[in-house]
DNA sequence: GTCTATACACCGATAGAC
DNA sequence: GTCTATCGGTGTATAGAC
C-alpha cells in the first residue's frame, strides 16, 4: 500500500475529481483516473485496495475542504450574500452530484455523503438565523428550509447550465440575493 | 427492427424505467434491462438499433405522460396544493435526475430533456401566474422563479430521502404547502 | 419474433519482474 | 514504487438457427 497523502496519492484524488466532473461516474474507472494523472492502471492498485476507497478518499478530502472553507467564511462573519456567492460559485456543484449518486450504492461513500449534508445544512442554517433580520421569518421560512432551498436551487442551477438550460434562472439568483442581503451587517 | 408501440416494445420501456428508478443509471444495461422483463437480451437489439435509442424512447414517453398528466390537472383548474402535491409525490422524480445524468453525455437525450424542461417550467410558472395572490409576488417571487424553487426542491428533497437524510425535510415542505394554498379558491 | 452463441472492448483486480 | 502482462467478468452489439 501506497503511502496516504503522499504527492502521488493526491494527484490520484484530483484525477477522480476531474473525471468525476468533467466525464460523470460512467466514466470514473481505475484505467481512466491512472490516464488522466499519466500513470499505468496498476499503480492506482498500489494506493488503494479498490475503486470504492479511491472514490470514498476523494469525497472526504473534497468535504473536508468544502467545511473547512464554509467555516472560515462564518466565522468571519462575512455577510450572508457573500457566502451564498461562495456557496453558488462553487465550481464542484457537478462533481458533488455524481458522489451523489455513486452513493446509492457504495454504503461507505453514503455515510460520509449523508454526515456531509446535515452537518452542511446546520451550519448554513446557523448563519441565516444569525444574521436575517426577523421580517424575514416573518415570512414562514425557517433558517433550515432556506438553507435547504439556496443549496437545492445552487445544484440545479449548475445542473441546468451544464445542460444549457437558462430559463428562469435570473430571477432566481435575483430573488436569493434579495433574501441573504437582508441579512445585518457584520457587527 | 421490431414494431414500435408493440406490447413488447412498451415493456422494454418499463424495464428501463424500473432499472433507473430502483438502481440508477449505472445499473442500465441491455442484459440488465431483458432480466427484468423476461426477455433474452438478443431481443433488445432487435426492436432498437442500441442502447442510446432505447433510453431516448423511454424517456419521450416518460416526458408525453408527465405533460399531458400536468395540463390535465391545469386545464380542471386544479387549485395550486393539489398540482404541486401531484408534482412532489410523483414516484418518477428519482428516474428523471438519472435521465438529466445521462443527457450530459447522450446528445439526443439532452435535446429531449431541455425541451421537456422548460415546457413543464413555463406550464408551472403560468399556472402560478394565473392562482397565486398578489400579495405573494409582491414578495418579489416571480412566478418563474418559484416553478424553479418548487422542482428543484422536489427533486432535492426524492434525492436526500433516497440516501435516508430528512433534514429540513417538513420545513420546506410546509412552507411549500403555504405558499401554493395562497391560490385563489378554482373560480 | 425469439432464441443460442459469440466477437470484441473494457472493466476491476492480481502475479510477478525490475 | 512503478512497471508489463494477464485473468475472469461483463458490457455492447452481431451472426445465424429455428
Amino acid at each position: 500500500m501506497g503511502p496516504a497523502g503522499s504527492e502521488v496519492w493526491h494527484s490520484m484524488l484530483d484525477g477522480t475529481e476531474t473525471v468525476l466532473r468533467e466525464e460523470g461516474y460512467g466514466a470514473l474507472t481505475s484505467r481512466r483516473v491512472a490516464e488522466v494523472i499519466g500513470v499505468k492502471q496498476r499503480l492506482i492498485y498500489y494506493y488503494f485496495e479498490n475503486m470504492e476507497d479511491l472514490i470514498v478518499a476523494t469525497f472526504r478530502r473534497s468535504a473536508a475542504r468544502d467545511i473547512e472553507r464554509l467555516q472560515e467564511s462564518l466565522s468571519r462573519d462575512l455577510p450572508l450574500d457573500e457566502i451564498w456567492e461562495r456557496c453558488v460559485d462553487n465550481a464542484d456543484a457537478r462533481m458533488t452530484a455524481e458522489f451523489v449518486a455513486l452513493a446509492n450504492r457504495i454504503d461507505k461513500l453514503r455515510t460520509e455523503v449523508i454526515a456531509y449534508t446535515e452537518r452542511t445544512r446546520q451550519m448554513l442554517a446557523d448563519a441565516i438565523d444569525r444574521n436575517v433580520v426577523s421580517s424575514d421569518r416573518a415570512n414562514g421560512l425557517p433558517p433550515v428550509a432556506a438553507a435547504f432551498f439556496a443549496t437545492s436551487a445552487a445544484i440545479a442551477l449548475h445542473r441546468e447550465a451544464a445542460l444549457g438550460i437558462g430559463m428562469g434562472h435570473a430571477e432566481v439568483l435575483a430573488c436569493i440575493r434579495v433574501f441573504f442581503s437582508h441579512g445585518k451587517p457584520a457587527q
